[in-house]
DNA sequence: GTCTATAAAGCGATAGAC
DNA sequence: GTCTATCGCTTTATAGAC
């Protein structure tokens, strides 16, 4: 036991960092185009170190989103103080989501891949934050269709769900690259058109 | 020359076949994760034989896709005649695209692959489809906005991408799985808020 | 634990007989 | 043109030396 606490930091700070390349990668390419070979070559590291850490591709993509979810459960505490009403929050919830977009912080996984979703939905991590997300979110939802925001006569599963497709527009990127319009520009027209058509 | 028009015929037979098997994959798996050895076990060929048709798999995925436009472009013909206002047309269209995408028939690309963008965009029939219905729909869209139904502030480009995404809205699938609800309700909600969002 | 080297498997694409 | 069989490449994942 030569110094235990030390070399336990410097294990953590190599997953850190290769978490970190995980999500600027998944951002970037997505989960299919992205390889191990290219996480390890970013993080300088050899691949076999790497799967001593995360002993499968799919892990390394729940850790990613393990963090995205982090950071956004930390918006969301900041927001709980800030904005006075839940449509508020909401909408700022939308924006945050677009910029991260924009700074190439989310990462992109395929709904469709069933080897993913199963690792996913048994990462206990994972899914305790998604829980805890939604779970949250959908108290601001119901909140907003009692004040009257949003049309109480939508299900606020699909409320839920079309705030979580704010995280992976299409949209965002497909105009951005005309490059006609700045990024505030472009974020206030989609969260402002979200918004209006959840309105009463 | 022993009957050209009818080996013709035979062959177009099966390259038609061929592209519906693609549109039904690309719709079940997306492009990444529908190989072409799942073509060929489908359409009940080899594989050699298919290559004999298409030199390769992006130019299977380009001639779904054409396909796709091709029904689309008839679907608009359709409509021309039909709705009385732009606003009408463009509410069909969006309903549309949520109807293939229940059926199976909304082919699933990746936005980000390289390789099949490149040849998306080389391929002369999926440019002349995609142009002519970017040019109808953005006609409309300009209607829209003339007669007052469409935020005139908004770029039109802009609400003919976010009529596009429609086509592969992630919400259909996630709401439909809940099974709470029925399709038709489904979609009524999601091209209504759609279309609200959109509103002056 | 980290490295080099390699196994194992899946993929797109092709050669050659018929 | 279609088939069987296989190539060549990429990718995930692991063995074994240090």
């Amino acid at each position: 036991m030569t110094r235990p606490r030390f070399r336990e930091q410097v294990l953590l700070a190599r997953e850190e960092a290769i978490v970190a390349s995980v999500n600027r990668l998944l951002a970037e390419k997505g989960f299919e185009a992205m390889t191990v070979d290219a996480v390890v070559a970013d993080v300088g590291i050899a691949k076999a170190s790497l799967y001593k850490h995360f002993t499968s591709k799919e892990e390394l993509a729940a850790a990613a989103m393990v963090r995205v979810l982090d950071r956004a459960l930390d918006e969301l505490a900041r927001l709980r103080a800030l904005p006075p009403n839940a449509l508020g929050r909401l909408e700022a919830v939308a924006r945050w989501s677009y910029e991260q977009q924009i700074a190439g912080q989310m990462p992109i996984l395929p709904s469709q891949n069933s080897t993913l979703r199963a690792a996913l939905t048994q990462d206990k991590a994972y899914m305790d934050r998604l829980m805890q997300l939604s779970d949250e979110l959908g108290g601001w939802i119901v909140e907003a269709q009692r004040e009257g925001h949003v049309d109480a006569a939508l299900p606020p599963e699909l409320v839920l769900y079309t705030l979580f497709a704010r995280a992976c527009d299409p949209v965002l990127t497909a105009i951005r690259a005309s490059g006609a319009h700045s990024d505030e520009q472009i974020v206030g027209w989609l969260v402002r058109t979200w918004l209006k058509g959840l309105a009463t």
